[in-house]
DNA sequence: TAGATTGTTAATCGATTAACAATC
DNA sequence: TAGATTGTTAATCGATTAACAATC
């Protein structure tokens, strides 16, 4: 499934928008990997699987290059995403700009807090939960973003498969219990904290036990 | 550097914990293993370089897995911290509860918009990102969160470097150019929404260029 | 004891990096 | 043409998985 490279496409996606927002035509794999402190060869295996065919002495034609990334992702068409928990994170996602340029639009949230259903956030409206299934068929919506407290995370995650939901991009901790077809990502925050934790402990003290 | 391995500890974390929660003395590697969906071979490696020795046929120590797993990511003693930009994102994070038990206590905001300055976010006080220096001197804090919009990501990074931080938890997609001394960790959204995007995309159309 | 689990050593797998001919 | 960059094939590196003796 490539995962490293598929993680490093929005990147490229970005670097090379820049070079179109330029005004240039055409950006090699040397330039892009410059700009994002890579190896030339990296970016020229992933863009291989995009499918674009590059030019010698050239780089690659930018158009070409976004249509690309963009069609390899499935980010050419923008899917339409609801917001399941809208607390400060679920909130702070559904005001995100730049979802739009990722493929995806969020059209509403959902909670189950009265003071929130009914009004709208960052101009978008909160549903009660229990309208999801009515929504999600009405208006064709198979991917959620799932922002709830991790108490709530797997009946609420079954209430959204229940709605016919094909993607769950998981905020929460937990390891979410869902049948086959349903594709799921789980974001963990706190992976990449640990990360930068450890690295931070390594560099102040480098006989702390492993490295 | 084992990034793998690093990445899976908050997860074995939580679950240990669980377990202490209900009361269990000891836990197994496959017994973790099952409920995070990984193979036990790979909780054993990973446990391992914490430094924690189990017993045969019964497992872990849960206190004693908890210490190890907390010391070898620096997550015993916490760190103050700052939230550089207290934008939606921002703001969500300074209310995110779950960071004290992941080391990290946000003690306070900067923002440069007179709207926010001198408000408190979540029982936060947010000041003028001027200060920064000043205040991160006198309280002693080393690590910033990093949620700015894009254009000023590195302009705020150098004040932040210039401020004393040691680490930067950045959540813009920009890749920052700091001092070797300084520890950087960027936390892609963008890279995890292209994974599910990308799985979604086979899953629906198994002939798309690759796989 | 019997047997499940640990810790370690070896084998496999996949991703990254290197090398280089083809090409514009 | 000369030379930088592409695309491809091979080599290296590191992570995962398998195998198994030690042990409680």
């Amino acid at each position: 499934m490539k995962v490293p490279s598929i993680k490093r496409m929005p990147s490229y996606l970005g670097v090379v928008e820049q070079a179109a927002a330029e005004g240039r035509s055409t950006i090699s794999a040397p330039d892009i990997a410059r700009q994002l402190d890579l190896e030339g060869i990296v970016v020229r295996k992933d863009l291989a699987l995009t499918g674009i065919v590059g030019k010698p002495r050239v780089g690659y034609e930018v158009k070409q290059l976004v249509a690309a990334i963009r069609g390899f992702l499935g980010w050419n068409n923008t899917s339409d995403a609801f917001v399941v928990g809208v607390g400060s994170l679920g909130a702070a996602l559904m005001g995100y700009r730049g979802f739009d340029n990722h493929g995806l639009n969020i059209v509403a949230g959902f909670d189950v807090d009265p003071a929130k259903v009914g009004h709208t956030v960052h101009g978008k409206e909160v549903f009660h939960l229990g309208r999801m299934p009515e929504l999600a068929r009405r208006m064709h919506v198979h991917l959620g973003v799932l922002t709830v407290p991790e108490a709530e995370a797997q009946p609420v995650a079954e209430v959204m498969v229940e709605a016919g939901m094909l993607g769950i991009w998981n905020f929460t901790p937990v390891k979410l219990t869902v049948p086959d077809e349903v594709v799921t990502h789980q974001e963990d925050l706190s992976a990449g904290l640990a990360v930068l934790s450890k690295t931070l402990q390594d560099v102040m003290d480098p006989h702390g036990a492993s490295s």
